[in-house]
RNA sequence: GGAGGGGUUCCCGAGUGGUCAAAGGGAUCAGACUGUAAAUCUGACGGCUCAGCCUUCGAAGGUUCAAAUCCUUCCCCCUCCA
């Protein structure tokens, strides 16, 4: 099976949310969908057999920007693409260096942005890289991932609007040598054929959200993905934003939020949009720095909630409160983590800074977020078969 | 018995007359976390009626306008020699 295709299974009659089925060159998988973050090409302190036991089924893997700092792509292409190097047989999906261009040009020592494309300099050898649209699509291309992303300027979110419209002139311009690259080379080094994905910037500005759906829409892409500061950060504008794009978006292309996922809530927000998958390093970042989701999934309105009775819906295992704990991290979690130890060990563990901890706070965080795609799945399900 | 070094705020440890409630770590407490510059970062960390005052640098005295810092005695620890 070397082809992408998406098809719409089901909607909800209530709401924006559906299912699809995505079929890749590397197997399916079924949406609404969280993508863990291998940004380095390898998840912070998880195997591909972990990531996959706790029910992800398309990573975030190996970022472009980031592979060709290091290892370099002469050792990923003899690899024989990022698959086998990793060890992730499944999806993937890698990001185009876009946001790199956003979080490191706030150091103009370390990115500077032309018309071009920008240039990076490496934070330890000092070498000038010079990313440009083809540049970001050829190493994509060397990385072998099934989705790739147009190179784009993720915007801040600003009230200038002159400031936005310059960033959306040049992704759209960026867009366009992507696209042509992109017909000129469809498929992978090793010969898959890659969906290629373009990005809806605009900031908080409606008339210009919707100026850049119409724009990515017109390529006739695999994928629609919304990007930029406010996505995933701010959930109220958020929320807002894809309600302002979706009614432009074709029914069956996949969409995808940015950076969506500080907790299981902001998945259930978006989908409920119309969005489909989503990526976000919180839910293993936060694991590693202490925050362990903690709820539970309650049916709401024909539609489900995300509830606790923590303060965001995590536990800060760090706190001496749970020293003693002898509660699994969240009740009812089938998780190998809350399967196997109590958050007083997690609380241990955490302020013995060992690894382990890290472990098994990722799995937990990474389940969370997959069961609660799941729960999204079924109840999408129901309400269709209702 | 002789020679030398040392005892600092929870811990380690800087400071040798005023700019010292006392550097820097650690611990602790609180907070943050976007398509990962992030196993990271920020803030608090003697007490109070909090632009000020009070108590604190082994103990007690003393010198001085002023002492963690100088002097005297005492208590305790370490190293080397006998």
């Amino acid at each position: 099976m070397n082809t992408f295709k998406t098809e719409v299974l089901h909607e909800h009659p209530d709401n924006h949310a559906r299912i699809t089925k995505v079929s890749t060159p590397h197997g399916e998988f079924t949406t609404p969908c969280f993508m863990p973050v291998a940004t380095r090409a390898y998840l912070n302190l998880m195997t591909p057999r972990e990531l996959s036991d706790a029910g992800s089924q398309i990573i975030l893997g190996g970022n472009t920007y980031h592979m060709l700092l290091t290892p370099g792509m002469d050792v990923i292409r003899e690899a024989g693409g990022m698959h086998p190097f990793m060890g992730w047989q499944g999806p993937m999906l890698t990001d185009s260096g876009g946001f790199q261009v956003f979080s490191l040009s706030k150091d103009s020592d370390l990115c500077r942005i032309d018309d071009d494309g920008a240039h990076f300099k490496h934070p330890k050898t000092g070498e000038i890289i010079h990313m440009t649209p083809e540049v970001s699509l050829e190493t994509q291309k060397i990385i072998g991932a099934d989705i790739i992303m147009a190179f784009d300027q993720c915007t801040p979110d600003t009230d200038d609007k002159k400031v936005v419209v310059e960033a959306m002139d040049k992704t759209h311009r960026w867009l366009q040598q992507c696209v042509e690259y992109q017909d000129k080379h469809p498929t992978s080094a090793y010969g898959n054929r890659q969906a290629l994905f373009g990005i809806i910037q605009g900031a908080y500005f409606r008339d210009l959200r919707e100026q850049c759906a119409e724009t990515i829409v017109s390529h006739n892409l695999d994928g629609i993905a919304i990007g930029g500061e406010s996505i995933g950060f701010d959930m109220q504008k958020t929320v807002e934003i894809v309600s302002w794009v979706r009614p432009l978006l074709p029914r069956d292309k996949l969409r995808y939020t940015m950076g969506v996922g500080m907790g299981p809530q902001d998945l259930l927000n978006v989908v409920e949009q119309g969005i489909d998958v989503f990526d976000c390093v919180a839910p293993t970042r936060n694991a590693r720095h202490g925050a362990l989701y903690n709820g539970r999934i309650v049916k709401k309105n024909n539609w489900i909630e995300f509830v606790s009775d923590e303060p965001r819906a995590r536990l800060n295992i760090k706190k001496a409160i749970y020293a003693k704990d002898e509660r699994p991290i969240m009740e009812d979690c089938d998780c190998y983590t809350c399967q196997t130890v109590s958050r007083s060990y997690m609380h241990y563990l955490f302020r013995e800074k060992s690894v382990a901890y890290s472990n098994f706070a990722c799995i937990h965080n990474v389940h969370v977020m997959n069961k609660t795609c799941e729960a999204m799945r079924d109840c999408i399900n129901g309400a269709a078969d209702a």
